[in-house]
DNA sequence: AAATATTTTTAGACTTGTCTAAAAATGTAT
DNA sequence: ATACATTTTTAGACAAGTCTAAAAATATTT
């Protein structure tokens, strides 16, 4: 490529890519991000990632230090947001106009999500009618940036006899999506806490006041709930 | 890139864009295309298109004689039919739902054109209906890569007395495609033609039963019209 | 047919992004 | 403090795609 030229400063697939897998690191973990980390999260090998944050120092898009890790600066993270809010808008097209299952999207979005067009994501937006979050419950940060944060709390939070709304997933693998739509333990359905086994842990919930399932520890662990008063 | 690793064979976006030029210029002008009219069109060196025609033609896309031209291989000629498609299917998508005026839409395109799944794609299509003509009146080529013909005519072809539908353009860059919108010539429109100056071949015409309007012979010329009985 | 002009190809270099293997730095255990 | 282990960086190479400048082939004039 180097060859598209945009009326705007302009960021290429992986810079775009590379800048986001340091965002959602650094969501996690708050420290320095490390090279290693990088590479896993992005599915390469160290070296690379040695050589990309430096182009990515150079044009001032993070501080880096040898051997001491990378830290996005402002306008960093705001790229990544950036892209960010086109992956979860796009993602949100697929599943509310298109139609694709909640499993579906994340690889589709991820190829969408590089469409350079500004004015493109704010018709995307308005077209959906300004969605707040995405098909697996996260917020879609605004124009500006800014991201609404869920105070959504873990499933396996609640004690018996409280309800909740299920809001989003911790886990957002094709397997665990899958095993959740199969059950319909999607988002909206409100869940009432019935019992939890002392033994093995298991959680019986009541799903919308109708039929009563068992879930496993590993499942009410990534489940994200809106706790109801 | 050379990283995604997709179920079926993949072109890159590269390959696309070479494919998708010669076959437009292969359904223009008939010959073998030389290796200039592919630099032209795709706005890049002669020398860059002779390493890519070979790449291209160890691939099976095309064939390729040196100093002779490229011709499209069946195989070649179905990818870069599957990318029009593609390209018009999102265009329809930009114009239909999304407002983007005919203007605007060809730049986005270019770029979604080249996202990966045929999923999205049929998605897509059911999503607008199966429509058969994108926003420029171009036809939009079957899944099995069946192109339906139009029969338009120019509307520079039509005599004094006829009328018919402004149904595609043939020129279609920004600064003509704003020119008539500016002068309500949007497709669907009906026109009758009312008077052909001999002096000057203006063409003075009637739209849709109102009001007359003057026409130069180079806008004439780049109207596709369906002629009414 | 020879001279001239144009087109196409080659040769060699550059950019972006990737990799492996080796070297250097940092961290941990004894 | 020294040895061992891990992480990170460097060095050098590769692939895709592009470029310029020069050489080769083809086309057009005279
Ligand atoms: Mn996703
Ligand atoms: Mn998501
Ligand atoms: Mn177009
Ligand atoms: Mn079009």
């Amino acid at each position: 490529m180097s060859k598209n030229v945009y009326f705007c400063l302009m960021y290429s697939f992986t810079e775009e890519n590379y800048l986001k897998a340091i965002y959602k690191l650094q969501e996690q973990s708050d420290m320095a991000i490390n090279t290693n980390a990088i590479a896993t999260a992005i599915q390469t090998k160290a070296a690379s990632v040695t050589d990309m944050v430096k182009k990515l120092s150079e044009k001032k898009l993070l501080k880096y230090e040898k051997y001491k890790g990378v830290e996005l600066t402002h306008l960093g993270k705001r790229i990544a947001i950036e892209t960010v809010r086109k992956h979860r808008l796009w993602e949100t097209f697929l599943h509310n106009k298109l139609n694709f299952s909640w499993d579906e999207v994340h690889d589709i979005a991820e190829q969408l999500e590089h469409i350079q067009s500004q004015e493109l994501i704010d018709k995307l937006d308005e077209f959906l009618g300004f969605p707040s979050h995405d098909p697996h419950g996260d917020p879609i940060p605004g124009r500006n940036g800014v991201i609404q944060q869920n105070n959504f709390i873990l499933l396996s939070e609640l004690s018996v006899g409280e309800s909740g709304i299920i809001s989003g997933v911790v886990n957002h693998s094709n397997l665990f999506l899958q095993h959740l739509e199969k059950n319909q333990l999607v988002l909206g359905k409100k869940l009432l806490v019935q019992e939890i086994s002392a033994f093995d842990q298991l959680v019986k919930v009541q799903i919308e006041d109708k039929h009563l399932q068992q879930l496993s520890n590993e499942v009410v662990r990534n489940i994200l709930v809106k706790k109801l008063s």
